[in-house]
DNA sequence: TCGCACATGTAACGTGTTACATGATTAG
DNA sequence: CTAATCATGTAACACGTTACATGTGCGA
């Protein structure tokens, strides 16, 4: 799934400019699982264009920049759902937390506990996000992802704060750090 | 987090090769989370090398190719400890399921009902893998993250399989497709 | 006998990020 | 007065993937 393919799909719910896809992307209700940046986004509709998925209208503004406001076609709603209807890849996660984690038997106990809490803190604030998200949005298939990433967060929260300890006890004391 | 820190993360915890290091990171105990190719991995290992953070000892087998055999030395440790103290990124997940999950409106409920019983089923052949993975573990901070995954997983299958009929019906159904 | 597992490595390619250029308005 | 928001766009760079080259032994 390239950035095309983000465009075309975001595109297919209503108008929108590139700084709008970017920022659906990076803060919407999209960005818990896609992000894309302007370098990406610019030249992808670009292409969209001039491959007669998407026109473009300039919407003039005085004081701000003008608009590039692009809309689907239909051409383009037929490229969104023939992609969509070949298999999709699976789901990819990374996470430099969890690496973390692995080598916890290397770091200081400190550095775990702060790393977790960090965490811990960034999901309650991701989830808050959500809940304001889910009460601003009447489109019942962003309802279903929102909620979806509700639920995945609450247990990734749940998890962290459960085995919270199992984990700090698996790091470096001072005594063992020296000890070496 | 770059290829040359998991690699390090990996030797850490015992010498391989770079084939090891390719299947620990797509089939084993850290493919929940990363991910890396022969591309990635062998150029990375030589620039550790060359920088002193790992030693290469080449082991000649007949028959088979002789593999190179890499060992982290105490720069490579300090290296790698170092990495992991400074702040990590926040978790990124990319799913093309839930970009087409968004789309159903513009879907045929077919595919939607194949998506979500596909993704369901390679759900449920990764539960098997961690926990075979899990009891032929001894690691125990690899045993925390597999249990994370795990507890992830089973999360995302129970949603999937508690809101399966709500997003199928989201989809265009044949006379919904024909009235438009 | 077909193809997979073992095993290393490179070159071409694709894709995306970062940093910059530009510039007015508005909120703190 | 400063920083952020709005807004588009490009060029250099980083990073990684894919496909290929190479070759043996083993199991179905």
């Amino acid at each position: 799934m390239n950035v095309s393919t983000l465009c075309l799909a975001l595109l297919s719910f209503g108008e929108a400019s590139g700084y709008d896809i970017r920022k659906a992307s990076t803060e919407g209700n999209f960005s818990y699982f896609v992000d894309a940046s302007y370098g990406a986004i610019y030249p992808a509709l670009d292409r969209l264009e001039s491959d007669g998925l998407v026109t473009r209208r300039i919407e003039v503004q005085d004081g701000k920049p003008s608009r590039h406001v692009y809309a689907i076609t239909d051409k383009g709603r037929e490229a969104l759902v023939s992609q969509l209807m070949e298999p999709v890849s699976a789901d990819k996660m990374k996470s430099e937390f969890l690496l973390l984690t692995l080598c916890a038997e290397h770091l200081p106990r400190q550095r775990l506990e702060q790393a977790l809490d960090q965490r811990t803190a960034e999901i309650d604030a991701l989830l808050e996000d959500l809940e304001s998200k889910s009460s601003n949005c009447d489109h019942p298939p962003s309802q279903w992802v929102i909620k979806f990433a509700t639920v995945m967060n609450r247990t990734k929260r749940d998890y962290l704060k459960a085995n919270r300890d199992k984990l700090i006890a698996l790091g470096k004391t001072k005594q063992s750090a020296a000890a070496e």
